[in-house]
DNA sequence: AATGAATGAGTCTTCATTCAT
DNA sequence: AATGAATGAAGACTCATTCAT
């Protein structure tokens, strides 16, 4: 018989690979990076531990290339159209976006959150969420200075605070916690 | 040399554990609880491994007790003199003392932010953060109420929410945050 | 275009073979047997690891065809004419010989004696070798004995170990080893 | 109880050091190092896989404390009491005290020659070999120019690699092998 | 003849905890 | 009160080999 296709393979890896990619999100998010053995991966995903090596080259990877995946997402709401003449609306926008995607995908936020205080794990990610974050922050700087507000940085500083604090809270509590509320609280800092 | 007396004895044993604890806390806040080896702990603070396991049944036990403690202080500075009736200068001066320990005690915080997203330790913990949540969310949303907000519930996890922002935002960069800015913004919420 | 026929298969099937025994020997010879995955072998081959598992049977049959294959060649010049009267020059040829493929092929020797210290490995092959190394013992002590040296067999053990030394340190530094004054060191011995 | 003395603590940790180190250096030389599992080491030294890594960092790490503390024995041998004038009785000291080592400890044999050959390893300890090898190969080269013969570097060349040949036939036979006969063989090179 | 996904046994290593002294 | 040797369970990772296609 014949071997599969270079198209069959690719099926059979994509598919393979999200499996593995959903099921280490969902546990790491549960239970911690460094509390989720390779083994119950592999169990939950109903492959074995072997296989998810050759996926990815080690569990470190693993975590990186589900956060790196999400980022893109992510970033897919800070577009804006002149940077250097930030609009309101797109800050909302921004907002917007992102408390959708915490509804969506909660397990994401928790992992995020839960590597920013794990600094032996964190170093892997420091530089991609650092630039991610500077992009962020210039643009809502941008925002605050051109509108006119004094002292746009501590502004800016602080409005990521917020959103990071309510972000936080509604993962820990998706159901009392009132976002919808929060959210206009949010844009009236604008 | 005459014998040590008993008194002699547990200062001796209460320096020794308050040594052990302040150890363990600046390990944990500096690279997790997890990746923090008991060992380390026993060498950085110049004892055995064995006398650990004198002054605490466990590893889990040390950080109970680490956390536990600190709560108390942390208490001290929501102190209202009526749960009826909360004046707004109650909750500065609770917001200030916080602040306060802030930046006296960023280890701390590092360490409570680390383990409310380490679900297989944070379960020791829970009770004992709920109820100390709780008594303040209560104070708060009382003192949103009896000053006449309209939907204080919603202000009161917004304020709770943006105040662990901060005090994350803070730990992550306690240089380049404005923090002293940012308390003027968080009294601003009131 | 018209199906191959048998011998095309067999010409096809035979270069593979050779292109298999090639790469793994260079591979073992660099890195070591135990060291050298057997993927490995294959990605270098530029074939896939199932394939390789078509024309050997294991990773272990795999060393043994290319320790044969070389012991044939390597036999080859030790060709005498009369084992009962053994002379100068048909030693002197079996050493130039061997010189020869020292020279030609030094991944081979360097394989040979990374075996003999393998004996996880070197089970395998121990009945080849020793065979072999019986044949070349008699000749020499015939050799020896016949010349009328006394102590044969002590004369003939001498010269295999000064040959063997002079195999590994040539193929530990094949540039700086003065391969061909040693030659005539050997010669002398005879 | 009080606690053990230092010195009893220091007495159980060389005693179960060299127990280790005795039973590692017999089983990599009886089945190779990378053939030997740590969990057969401590199986056989009576004690458990865990108290291995209390006494050597790792694997390697116990390898190459066997081979550095053999290494000082072996070069009490060649010591000479003038670099610049190295006599022919020194040279046969040297000699003398190696195949007294080889007799005593052929293990210790087995062992550097198999490394030799197993390069993931051997780049552990290639600077250790070569720095001893390098100061034999001085000295015996200096012996054979101050005593006039032509052509000295081939001539160290030559004796180095005989002796590694005698060693390595040794450890393969050692109860067929005619060591002694073959040492008055190497010193007639001289 | 050929592919590479999949398995599982085996290896090194870490670490909380116990225990004799 | 104090030490550190000792254990054992668990975890990350590798790799020869099998097998469906």
């Amino acid at each position: 018989m014949s071997p599969r296709t270079k198209e069959q393979y690719e099926v059979i890896r994509s598919e393979k690979e999200a499996l593995i990619l959903d099921t280490a999100l969902s546990l790491f998010a549960k239970n911690g990076f460094l509390s989720t053995p390779v083994s119950l991966i592999a169990k939950e995903a109903g492959i074995s531990k072997g296989l998810m090596y050759n996926y990815f080259k080690s569990k470190e990877e693993l975590l990186y290339k589900i956060i790196i995946g999400k980022f893109e997402l992510f970033m897919n709401y800070l577009k804006v159209s002149d940077i250097n003449n930030v609009q309101k609306h797109e800050i909302i926008n921004f907002i917007d976006g992102n408390l959708l995607l915490l509804k969506q995908d909660p397990d994401f936020y928790k992992l995020y959150f839960s590597l920013s205080f794990q600094p032996s794990v964190f170093a892997l990610l420091e530089k991609d969420f650092m630039r991610i974050l500077e992009t962020i922050a210039a643009t809502i700087n941008n925002y605050y200075s051109t509108t006119g507000f004094e002292n746009s940085f501590a502004k800016t500083r602080f409005l990521l605070a917020v959103f990071d604090g309510i972000g936080i809270h509604y993962i820990m509590d998706p159901i009392g916690f009132p976002l919808d509320e929060t959210r206009n609280m949010i844009i009236n800092l604008l």
